[in-house]
DNA sequence: CAGTGGTCTAGACCACACG
DNA sequence: GTGTGGTCTAGACCACTGA
């Protein structure tokens, strides 16, 4: 079976990985030596721990010097790890919840001191700026603010594509190639504008996510804020102890 | 000079990393090409890019395919990545703060449901649990609660060496090897007992992390609750876009 | 001791960006 | 085309584990 123009190691990646889930690969958690794997798959055995590290790295196998390789235990929990950068509707959808987005506040103005900071771009530059609630059912769940250069995105392209994510309209509009987010994670009380926008008391604890996104190129295309009411989304991250 | 026995990949990414910081090495944000490293440090290319691997992960360099390799743009804040598992002494330690630990409540104990439940034990089975106040001068900065399963740890272990980190202690010890651990995350409002013991006003918003800490055999062997007083610590996490 | 994963090398070819 | 990073190979040696 031909594959695509995938690198070898994500295509014996994958084979791995299926080996492992049918359990024709494994005994009894044991992995076969990476010499074995190296001459079953016919690639060098370089190839073979770079698949293999791929496999640690997202906490499918376990490798142990001088030992040999295993399954890893059974996940732990299915959720949203923070690790992988997705869309609150992605997300949503994935834990089964349904949500839709309020009504939009959008401006096309000239970005404050600390927006044009936080952007990387000089003071004063037009950016976009959206605005939104995000509710399941009647009831509020997260608010959102996305503040964007305007080279990136104009008001225009908020269409009726846009249903709450500006990552989702990156990714489908494949430009710009977004690379990684750099998220601070802070709690906050909700201040009364806050409480009146997530129809909550004042004063009641959010979890905040303030976000650079960068693109592939490195440059920042987007900063956002988001405020999440407590219960209703749970993000969690896997910690690993040590090494560089 | 030569150096201890650590890999040398390890060694390479220090040295350019050194190279970075007194900018001898890259030339307007421009590092040498990968064949130019390897000549320079006297290393194959393979050890080149397995310290610009590292150095990539932690954010230190962007890599452009067909182009080149940069230093990353200044970083945004001098912060804990969540990513990696450390401990709160370690931390602060690294951001330039001094803390030292409150009175420790330490006993040893029958789990309760809740606890065993999330240590994956039996009900009742014994533990030792352990909470304290950090300080940082005179100001608590954070709340921390350790429930152990009693045969990876005893009140004995908790000598003069603890100084408030069951993560350095296990560390310390060699044992239980740690693999990972999984961490949610969420905001709390202090209620009036939290209130008192870090000092702030009751109501006001924590940051609180309940963490599973992972064996390298997938065993649990500590179960935490931590509460963060905002504006000491700041926590992020690079989220990185699709791929596995 | 034998067998395993961990590190390193030298060389090759491919995919991409840019002039 | 030229130079860059991305992938892959074959082989070597080291470090660790367990019988």
């Amino acid at each position: 079976m031909v594959r695509k123009n995938l690198p070898l190691a994500q295509q014996v990646t994958e084979e791995i990985l299926s080996g492992i889930r049918t359990g024709d690969l494994a005994r009894e958690g044991a992995l076969p030596s990476e010499a074995e794997l190296s001459q079953r798959f016919n690639v060098s055995r370089a190839t073979i721990r770079d698949a293999l590290s791929r496999l640690e790295h997202s906490g499918v196998v376990i490798r142990k010097h001088g030992v040999g390789t295993f399954v890893a235990p059974p996940a732990p929990v299915i959720g949203a790890g923070l690790e992988e950068l997705e869309s609150l509707e992605t997300l949503a959808q994935r834990i089964g919840l349904e949500t839709h987005m309020g009504r939009a506040a959008i401006a096309e103005r000239a970005a404050t001191p600390d927006e044009a900071a936080c952007l990387q771009i000089a003071p004063a530059d037009p950016v976009l700026s959206v605005a939104r609630v995000i509710l399941t059912g009647k009831r509020p769940v997260a608010y959102l603010i996305d503040i964007v250069p305007a080279p990136f995105l104009s008001r225009s392209d908020l269409g009726d594509a846009f249903h709450g994510s500006v990552l989702d309209l990156f990714v489908q509009k494949g430009q710009p190639a977004l690379g990684h987010s750099y998220t601070n994670i802070m709690p906050e009380a909700a201040d009364d504008e806050m409480a009146r926008r997530l129809k909550i008391r004042s004063g009641e604890a959010l979890l905040k996510l303030e976000a650079q996104l960068y693109s592939r190129e490195g440059r920042i295309v987007d900063y956002s804020l988001s405020y999440f009411v407590p219960g209703y989304f749970r993000f969690h991250v896997v910690r690993r102890v040590g090494k560089t």
